[in-house]
RNA sequence: GGGUCAGUAGCUCAGUUGGAUAGAGCAACGGCCUUCUAAGCCGUGGGUCGGGGGUUCGAAUCCCUCCUGGCUCACCA
């Protein structure tokens, strides 16, 4: 594909000797669309030729030579020269870029020969699935495909905590209530008042949380009264997140939890002796990371022998640097980790891993979930779980579809309500805490997830009416010079580059403004052009543009995990 | 107190390496359904870009400083 804005600066640089390069790093897109396609302010090459940008701006204006086919119209404007590309080789070069791809059209193979490892969800067992889980898993499964859409080989893991002293508290809690809970019916309800009860006991005395470390000691060491316990919880929880991931549509390509990696936890021991940064302090083995910038020490093994998240967690980028061959290993965590993430891609330098596997450590944090009344905590109880704001999200399509006629509602209703939340969670800047408001969630008006199926599936039933595909050579390109239509053109030749802008900052919302805009402005095009009509000429070109629109907006929300139904 | 991230309309957010008049949506108000689907469209109002300095042709964007908020600071994960 033509490169337009090489081609214009190709042409500044020819007339005042200057590299093409820094020429096109002056250029820009202008915020207001009358100000053309490209601009170049001369306000820098006024410094470097020594005269007004004004006249810079004139005189280029005046001199330059680049062919119409390009370029219909520049003007210079208060120092600024601002191109008005032709539209004509706009949409040549779109949509024939587009025919050749067709479905394929925003894949591209940047990522060929290169491991991703996409670390998220990674729910602790025994606890309830509830909002705060829902952003890793989003996240996570929009930057797996993302990735995946650009050409890496991707291997997304679900990382279980299902390890650690909390187990221990749990089997204490076992141990002295087991009889009082029936786990057959509700057994994360079950478990979690075992452990909010625990959790309180165990501040109340210190005894008990002793207690408990003990039974993760012996759990470790393989005792089998524990071990039994613990197996007991992790299939129950289990077969409560299948359900989760079942109605999100989430898949990985390896489960694997912590308890795996625990055995291993003697090689980073071991290698951590070897380059000497290992060190007792308080009984326990820790690294200090000072002369590395960080003030707190890592805990490599408890004063009891135990491991520790940060020994686990070491295993195991050691074991995905040998089986995976990782270019990138992400790990989709909160920013309440942030410090400990920090902590432990200093200490894998220590390691003795080949460099590469040290630089693509990358920890994709997010902001918190909050509640309007403040902060979530399972103990107090005010927790949102995700089946029960799936459930709510349905339910209230369903209330708006009761007057349509329209087949298979139900699973209708699913996958609106579900792309809502979807759309919501992801439509945000990562980073940002996130206030969760009912309300806004629910609310289907707007930039939403809703309104984009919406324009999606509209374009959807243009096609199904028109009954066929038009053939290329029966576009007229003409047809489609109308400025809405150029705005759609336009947006749908963005696609590829905002997937990598996306990816270079493993940020979701990129894309999911992206489709926002893109519904937004075929919208406008719909409104103002009817589509099936007398001319086929004409029906032909604004056919194919909502064939175009279709595939992109459905590829955009497929690669967020939001499906598009064929009506609503 | 240290580290770190943030602060843009009443609310949720956009705002490419500094560029032209700071943009959307929600909410509010006023219109539009004998429809290529009204989950829509059109219109109105709404801003000391947290405060103050600095850098320069030009700052929401870069630097300094202060204020406010989130997260975090060794045997939890």
């Amino acid at each position: 594909m033509i490169d337009l804005k090489k081609e214009i600066a190709k042409s500044i640089a020819k007339l005042e000797n200057i590299e093409i390069e820094k020429i096109e790093e002056y250029m820009e897109v202008p915020k207001e669309k009358n100000n053309g396609d490209y601009s170049l302010p001369c306000f820098k090459l006024a410094k470097e030729l020594k005269k007004s940008p004004v006249s810079i701006a004139d005189e280029i204006k005046n001199r330059i030579n680049i062919s119409s086919d390009i370029v219909e119209k520049i003007e210079a404007v208060n120092g600024y020269l601002n191109f008005y590309v032709n539209s004509n080789i706009l949409i040549k070069e779109v949509i024939e870029e587009f025919n050749k791809e067709k479905e394929n059209f925003g894949n591209q193979d940047i990522g060929k020969g290169k491991n991703v490892i996409v670390e998220y969800s990674s729910p602790n067992i025994a606890k309830p699935f509830h909002i705060g889980h829902l952003r890793t898993t989003l996240i996570g499964r929009a930057l797996y495909n993302i990735y995946k859409t650009l050409g890496f080989n991707t291997i997304g893991i679900n990382h279980l905590g299902d390890y650690g002293t909390q187990f221990g508290k749990m089997i204490e809690g076992y141990k002295r209530w087991g009889n009082e809970y029936d786990l057959s019916t509700n057994p994360i309800e079950k478990l979690e008042q075992m452990y909010v009860r625990i959790n309180t006991l165990c501040k109340e005395d210190e005894s008990v949380l002793e207690q408990a470390r003990e039974n993760f000691r012996l759990l470790e060491n393989g005792d089998k009264y524990c071990g039994d316990i613990w197996e007991k919880f992790k299939e129950l929880s289990l077969k409560e997140f299948d359900k989760i991931y079942e109605i999100l549509n989430i898949k990985f390509d390896v489960v694997e939890g912590e308890a795996f990696f625990a055995k291993r936890a003697d090689e980073v021991i071991k290698a951590l002796e070897k380059s000497g940064k290992l060190q007792k302090s308080n009984g326990a083995e820790i690294v200090d990371l000072t002369e590395d910038g960080i003030n707190t020490p890592c805990i490599i093994r408890k004063s009891n022998g135990s491991t520790i998240y940060a020994s686990r967690d070491l295993a195991t980028i050691i074991y995905r640097a040998k089986t995976y061959n990782y270019d990138k290993n992400i790990y989709v965590v909160g920013n309440e980790q942030k410090l400990y993430f920090e902590q432990i891609f200093k200490v894998a330098k220590y390691l003795g891993l080949e460099q590469k596997y040290v630089e693509g450590l990358e920890h994709v944090w997010y902001g918190m979930v909050r509640l309007t009344t403040g902060r979530m905590s399972t103990r107090e109880g005010n927790v949102i779980k995700v089946k029960e704001l799936l459930d709510e999200s349905i339910s209230r399509v369903k209330d708006i579809m009761k007057e349509r006629d329209i087949e298979n509602k139900e699973e209708v209703a699913k996958k609106v309500g579900i792309g809502a939340v979807i759309f919501n969670d992801l439509f945000g800047n990562r980073i940002k805490d996130e206030v969760f408001d009912w309300n806004e969630v629910l609310n289907f008006n707007g930039e939403t997830g809703p309104y984009c199926q919406y324009i999606t599936v509209r374009c959807k039933s243009v096609l199904e009416k028109a009954k066929y595909l038009p053939e290329i050579n029966t576009v007229k390109y003409e047809y489609l010079k109308d400025a809405e239509a150029i705005n759609v053109i336009k947006t749908i030749s963005n696609f590829k580059e905002t997937l990598v802008r996306a990816m270079q900052k493993n940020e979701p919302s990129i894309l999911t403004k992206y489709i926002v805009e893109l519904a937004e402005n075929y919208s406008n095009f719909y409104n103002n052009n009817q589509i099936i009509c007398e001319d086929k000429e004409i029906q032909n070109s604004r056919l194919y543009l909502t064939y175009m629109t279709k595939i992109v907006l459905e590829k955009a929300l497929n690669i967020l995990g939001i499906e598009v139904p064929d009506k609503m």
